[in-house]
DNA sequence: GGTGAAACGTAGGCCGT
DNA sequence: ACGGCCTACGTTTCACC
């Protein structure tokens, strides 16, 4: 269970201008939510402690990072049992080109989000790695064309 | 069309660094890759300005801030032309439940990422946003249960 | 929550390779 | 073209109000 942490409008401005610019100063982020820096940094200090800031993390271009291809992918296992889906998910953490792994509800068990430089590379993983663990019973992939809104980039 | 950027083995430790750590002072940095304060700060800079580097950002806890309910949800459209694409893309824009809009292969058009608090904001989304908007034909939800893999969060 | 001052980090000129 | 050194300047941090 998850507890939810009470927040004022300033808690809620200090996240937005850090969600905007990560590595904004202190100065500049007291002034952009009208407070002294040292009561901000104060305020930047318990929402770290709090949990609700988890961390600070550069946002790099995949496209001049040489990723090209980006694919959803459903993947069905063919048991359920939980050794199955530990075997999976381990296959999955060691996969670079796999960023986002999911268990979901529905026909299939996982949706993945994976991240090639181009289709060869992606058909490498999908049959070399996907196509060779003995859980997995079904692969549908879903090419991303293109991405109007991506909030998580 | 993307220009690949070409890196060496010090970049790449950076970007590693700085995706751990966004907020890293340079002088950290520094030691960590194993250069001089001044030679890693102009490396740094010039992957900012190769557009490697597109920012940084704070990553929050979305359930301590009240987000306890995620799904993935197809969306097929009823018209494929220009125009409908783009009034789809202009509502998701808009609705702030929608955290990512992909374009993607097969059946159906669209896969969202969708995040609300809990079920009953996620219907409140599904009936007054998605089943109002006259170009959306079918819907299927997708509801995350966990992530035993998620990069990008 | 604000103030101030010491400690610390950044940014850029300069020189060597 | 790239790394290291130095230093003026800006920022963080913390005890105190």
């Amino acid at each position: 269970m998850q507890s939810i942490v009470v927040m004022d409008d300033i808690d809620h401005r200090i996240l937005r201008a850090l969600s905007r610019d990560g590595r904004m100063s202190n100065l500049q982020l007291a002034e952009t939510v009208g407070l002294s820096p040292s009561a901000c940094l104060r305020r930047v200090a318990a929402l770290e402690r709090a949990g609700v800031i988890r961390g600070y993390r550069v946002v790099l271009d995949r496209g001049a990072l040489g990723v090209g291809f980006t694919a959803y992918v459903t993947v069905g296992l063919n048991s359920h049992t939980k050794a199955s889906q530990e075997a999976f998910e381990r296959a999955m953490d060691r996969a670079p080109e796999v960023v986002e792994c999911h268990n979901i509800t529905g026909a299939v068990e996982y949706l993945l989000r994976v991240e090639a430089a181009d289709l060869s590379a992606y058909k490498s993983f999908h049959t070399d790695v996907l196509g060779t663990l003995p859980q997995v019973n079904a692969i549908t992939s879903y090419v991303v064309m293109g991405s109007p809104k991506d909030d998580r980039a």
